[in-house]
DNA sequence: AAATTATTTAGAATTGGTCTTGATAAGCAT
DNA sequence: ATGCTTATCAAGACCAATTCTAAATAATTT
């Protein structure tokens, strides 16, 4: 309900409706497949997911579709290094955080109040329309077991 | 002068030697292809440019230099969605503007006494090895040319 | 129902990047 | 200096992720 919300849809199939497509079997299958299990697949890992109920979708329609749903502003996808593209369900603004122990992506959100200019520098009269942040290390799960105490690994 | 650099090297020349390696020809002019021109070309650019004075250098060259260069720390390898990595000499922490205007890319500095962990809630006890950064949207020059007194474009 | 448009599918093609292999070159120990 | 060892380079083959193409299918409109 943002007063400069160009699309005041709210469930997935106005979102999808309002750029005039269709909510077809296979985009709910792969919306389903990525809300359901609310992590950061891959594009194979959501063809693999959805295959198994749906075994005639290929993997083509998977790219489509994702891209279909985050052209919707009903996932966004997530990159790290060269690795391949992840898709999230998460529409808070938020950054990831890459875990060299168990391989795990884990959301980190925004404190309240802040904004990215708060720390980073950026020029008054710049227009933003995307905003990424990754961090990659140790969770806190691996940092315990891997490091002991150990405060930093080196820096790839 | 970092208390806690494992290497105290200040020289790109130390930086390789301090890792048994050599600063060849090819790594050299690799290095001064990026320094020459303080700007974040992809790997085909930096080939084309160092082609310019070494015609015999291989694209597969071009690429293991640049990783060299990497891991001892001389230059930063910068990423944007899924475009081709992008190399960048400045050490300095910093984020990356992407203009989709003009197809720039500029360094944005972090504001002092900052830290990333300032607006992210970062769990206590990760330990964080690397940290990407990047938006993207209008530069100064273009969001004025563009827009006129527009305030944002609409998000991709 | 016919025509139109959107969507899916399978596979080919493209792209950015990496790997392999043999040739060169540099450093080291006689 | 001579031969041994290791590092580096070059060229092209290779690979993985993604996108494109073209034909088939499905939904919508006329």
């Amino acid at each position: 309900m943002k007063a400069n919300s160009p699309n005041p849809a709210s469930t997935p199939d106005e979102h999808i409706h309002g750029r005039g497509l269709r909510m077809t079997e296979q985009r709910r299958a792969v919306y389903d497949a990525l809300m359901g299990k609310r992590d950061h697949p891959t594009a194979v890992e959501v063809f693999m997911r959805v295959k198994a109920s749906r075994p005639t979708i290929s993997l083509a329609t998977v790219y489509n579709c994702l891209e279909t749903l985050t052209e919707c502003g009903l996932v966004k996808y997530v990159h790290h290094d060269r690795e391949p593209s992840r898709y999230c369900p998460n529409l808070q603004e938020h950054a990831h955080f890459f875990c060299e122990g168990c391989g795990g992506v884990m959301d980190v959100p925004l404190r309240s109040k802040r904004r990215p200019q708060d720390i980073w520098d950026l020029p008054e009269s710049v227009s933003i329309s995307r905003h990424e942040v990754s961090f990659r290390g140790l969770c806190p799960k691996c940092a315990t077991k891997a490091g002991g105490k150990s405060k930093a690994t080196r820096p790839i």
